[in-house]
DNA sequence: GAGCTACGCGACGGTAGCGTAGCGTTAAAT
DNA sequence: ATTTAACGCTACGCTACCGTCGCGTAGCTC
C-alpha cells in the first residue's frame, strides 16, 4: 500500500528519494479537486467518483494513493490550516482589532467558512475527524493566542491570562454571527468586543 | 394527498374535526423516531428506510404523510425549539448568569448540541433549512434577548442596547467552546462573560 | 355493523456510492 | 533503450437510499 511511503515522505524531509513525477502530480491534482468539492458540498457531500470525474484521475488510481474515502478527506482538510499572519507591531488593542477584522473578513468570503459546519458535524461522530478539527481550530485561533501571550510578556495585560479563554471571547461572537444567528458582523459588535476585552484585561480588576 | 389536510389541522386550531386515531399515532411515532435518528446521526444521516425499520411504520405510510424526506426532517427539527424558561426575578447580572449556566449545561447534555452542526451544514446549501435554523436560533437566544430588554426597561443597563449583539457576546463564547475548540466550558469563562457584559452595559461608558 | 380509509407488505425502477479486479497502455527512471 | 512502475479503462458486486405502485387487510368512524 502506498500510504506509508507517502506519509513518510510528507513528514520526513530527510527522505531524499526522488518521487515519481506521476505520483506527485496525481496527489496534488486529486487533493486540489477534493478541496474544491469539499468547499462546495461539505464533508459528507464529497464522493470519490465525483473527484475522479472532475480531476480526470481514474478512481482506481485514487484508491492506489488513499486507502479510503475518509483518509482522503482528512488529507484535504489539512489544506484548510493556512498560516495566518500575526500582527505583533502595535499595542494589544490594535493587534487584536486587526486580527478580528481579518477573521470577520474571512468568515464572509473564505471557503472554510462553508466547510466548517460539515466538519463539526462529522466530528460529532468520528473521533479522527474531531482530532483534525481540534487541530485546525488551534491553528485558526493561533493569532489571538499569540498576541495575548505577547501582550502578557510585555506586561501590557494581566499576567496569568488564559489565552484560550480570550480566544473564545473574541472569536466566539464572530462565529456565532456567521453560523448560528446568520447575521452580518456589525462593525459595532467588533468594536465592543475589542474594547471590552482590553478593559477587562488591563484593569487591575 | 393527505398533506393539505394535516397542515390545515396543524395550523388552524379552530378546526375541530376529529382526527383519525391511526393518523395521530402514525404522525407522533414517526416524528419521535425521526427525532431520535436526527440526534444520533445528524441531518444528513437520517433515511426514511431506517425510520420505517425502527418505528414499525411502513415506508409507504410515511410517504402518505410527508411528501419528501426533507419535509419530514424539517418537521422533526421543530421539536428542537423547546421553550426555555426565562428568569425575570433578579438583577440583570443574576438573570444572565442563570441563563448562561443553563445553556452551558444543555450544551453538554441535550440532543440538539449533537444535531446543530448538521443543521448548520445543511443550511449552507439549502435555504429552507437555513430558514428553520434561523428560527430555532431565535428561540434559543430568546432568554438572553428578553432579559436584556427587561433590564433596559428597568433602566438597569444602557438604553439602546442591541440585544442581538449581547446574545452574540454571551452565547458565542459558549458555543465556541462546545463546537469549535471542543474544550470544556470553564466556570471561570462563564464568570468573565457575565462580569464583562455587566460592566460594559452599565457603565456610562 | 357497514363503509370508509389508513395501513402493511412486497416489490419495483432508478440512482449513487464504495471499494476491487484484471488487463492493456504509457511514461518516468536509469 | 530497456525496464519498471504508475496509470486509465471497463466492469463488477455490494449496499443503501429515494419515491412509487397495487393489493389485501385491519381498524376507526358514524
Amino acid at each position: 500500500m502506498a500510504i506509508p511511503k507517502l506519509t513518510a515522505k510528507g513528514t520526513s524531509v530527510a527522505n531524499k528519494e526522488r518521487v515519481d513525477t506521476r505520483v506527485e502530480r496525481t496527489r496534488t491534482t486529486v487533493l486540489a479537486h477534493t478541496y474544491d468539492l469539499l468547499v462546495q458540498d461539505g464533508f459528507s457531500g464529497v464522493s470519490i467518483d465525483e473527484i475522479a470525474r472532475r480531476s480526470g484521475v481514474a478512481k482506481t488510481t485514487i484508491y492506489r494513493h488513499w486507502p479510503t474515502r475518509t483518509r482522503l478527506l482528512l488529507d484535504a482538510c489539512s489544506k484548510l490550516g493556512v498560516n495566518l499572519e500575526i500582527p505583533t507591531q502595535g499595542t494589544f488593542e490594535t493587534d487584536l482589532r486587526q486580527v478580528l477584522t481579518d477573521v470577520a473578513q474571512r468568515l464572509e468570503n473564505a471557503g472554510w467558512a462553508k466547510v466548517l459546519p460539515s466538519i463539526m458535524d462529522a466530528s460529532e461522530r468520528d473521533p479522527d475527524v474531531a482530532k483534525v478539527q481540534t487541530l485546525l481550530q488551534t491553528i485558526w485561533a493561533a493569532p489571538v493566542v499569540r498576541i495575548v501571550e505577547d501582550a502578557v510578556a510585555r506586561g501590557e495585560i494581566r499576567p496569568g491570562t488564559d489565552a484560550d479563554v480570550v480566544a473564545a471571547e473574541a472569536l466566539g461572537p464572530l462565529y456565532y454571527r456567521r453560523w448560528f444567528s446568520r447575521q452580518h458582523i456589525d462593525p459595532a459588535l467588533l468594536d465592543r468586543i475589542v474594547t471590552n476585552l482590553c478593559r477587562s484585561l488591563t484593569d487591575a480588576r
